[in-house]
DNA sequence: GATGAATGAGAATTCATTCAT
DNA sequence: CATGAATGAATTCTCATTCAT
């Protein structure tokens, strides 16, 4: 994670990762067959470690509107915790991306997405049938809230000055509420 | 472009991009110091490309609702239109948007996104001065916008059963108009 | 013997071995030094085996010309019989020839060919004697009779379609026999 | 052809072939896409360079008998010649032979032998149309001609004390023509 | 000005061998 | 005595870049 994030998934090399580590260039291929692989299962672990994180801070909250705007805020925790690491999505994305090649990361991608925008549409869903918001499709209001806090920290990783991350936090918490008002 | 776009910024060979132009990769180097140059340049090209057909179609509109209603709208335009093109973004991000290397690419990234907040910005400004628009902060505003553009060309570049662009469109239309109104 | 024959010398893993055999990789080396040594001792087991074949076979037999006749036969049996492991004689051959390295196969194989002509002069040396070999150079007769059965194992196992092993084995049997004629 | 021979297929390395070229590694890989490709077309070569030999020796002879005598001591003169080079030849086996790998290896020696076994087989044929051989299997006898010389460059590459090539010529000769005596 | 043959730095990968358990 | 995890030397192959034509 570290060696991707910092030189990306093409410069970065197999020795640094090793060395990292703190083992042997060798020794990486007793456990991950190529480069490509070990990039795919570190897809795999973020994906894994962002997920619990959610999921631990969203446990025990159930009222719709409260759990959007936990999640907002959980995301934006994690641009600031995984900061370097995000930098590694930018691989995934230039390299998943594309339909010709690393057809495992793509579908793991994709996988990953349609997951993301279940979860969210189902409390999107659970705040319609409670009145708590107006009815509006919750599978793109779902992608257009994953596509906000993406967009947002590719902007941000860019440029650190580009907006404060707490203001955005609210900004971005309050823009989807209102939007769902009834 | 093409090259770039089908083959990623790394996977991409000189040779193929000379191939594609129909000149020698010798060529090439006529015209870019390097690999990095050209694709600083092919940045550079189609920042310049979309930022004209931006100006082309919101030339003729001043009412700040309807201008960030077109903004938008010529967005979902771009994607369709562009729609093989929008990968060389994910390399652009993933080369640019590290620190350590491309200062170049990395500059001239940030200042696209400055130049783009500072736009949409002024609509959303004079939006708030005629009305039209409640009290909002224009910067934090204009980046959420251009995050959602951004977020969901990634999410539909890696999978177009995502959503339907169309109906999504609209959505992001609405939802935007809605969270600014008085 | 089974995955050098498979696998050639080169491309043969220490590990397949092992697995082949049963046991651990580290416990190949508590019996040889290296794979080279190991190379090397099977050189030698498949010669003893061979020889004690051979010896068994011609046991019962003293007349000089049906001593030659049934050597040859029996060379033909292990064609048959050894089928896939005569290609590990192609690796002898390609690694032991040369000068340059693995001195001690080198050795070895000079001397099975020495012990081969001796054995084979020796019949013919005897036929000679008791007059039914005209007078021919005993080892220079060996020699050929020995390369005739390499030379055919090799192009046989290059195509097994090239001749029809029996008949090959009658016609060598009689032109061999037919050349020793007084 | 001097480092294949020298060092034998697998542990000779690109870099040297450049070298003794004369070339960059890189200049290799503009005329050969692989190794293995770089040494099919060496199997090729040589092939070719040895049939131009025994055709621009046999262009006059055209009686089936002085050919056959012919080809064999050509074939010996070729075994000076090309001492170091037969070596090769030992890797073509080791390495084509194998039915597992190296398809176009393997074809392009079953070929090679094909057409060997077929021109040697003509001679024969025309040697017992007009009465001076006696009545053979044209096409076992030319396998195992071939065979023997196969069998001895072999024997003779493995230990030159073996035997003294020209006598072993002028006996094979007068065995082979003694064996298709009518 | 255009070219593409030549180049070699650089990286992924393999696998014989070691050695702590 | 057996093991297999760890290792890094070694080698193939790629491709950005140069430069003589």
């Amino acid at each position: 994670m570290q060696v991707f994030a910092r030189d990306g998934y093409h410069r970065a090399k197999i020795e640094s990762v090793a060395e990292e580590a703190g083992i042997g260039k060798g020794t990486v291929y007793e456990y991950f067959k190529s480069k490509a692989e070990l990039f795919l299962a570190l897809h795999e672990h973020m994906l894994t470690e962002l997920k619990g994180f959610y999921l631990k801070e969203l446990a025990e909250i159930h009222e719709p509107k409260l759990m959007l705007q936990r999640f907002i805020e959980v995301a934006f925790q994690t641009f600031r915790a995984w900061e370097p690491f995000f930098f590694v999505f930018f691989d995934f994305w230039a390299e998943g991306g594309r339909a010709e090649q690393e057809a495992l990361l793509r579908t793991q991608m994709r996988q990953a997405y349609v997951d993301a925008r279940r979860d969210i549409a189902a409390i999107v869903t659970a705040g319609i049938q409670d009145g708590s918001f107006r009815s509006v499709d919750p599978n793109l209001t779902a992608a257009r809230i994953i596509a906000s806090l993406d967009g947002l920290v590719l902007q941000w990783l860019c440029d650190r000055n580009a907006f404060d991350l707490d203001l955005m936090g609210k900004s971005l918490v309050e823009s989807t509420v209102r939007s769902l008002q009834p």
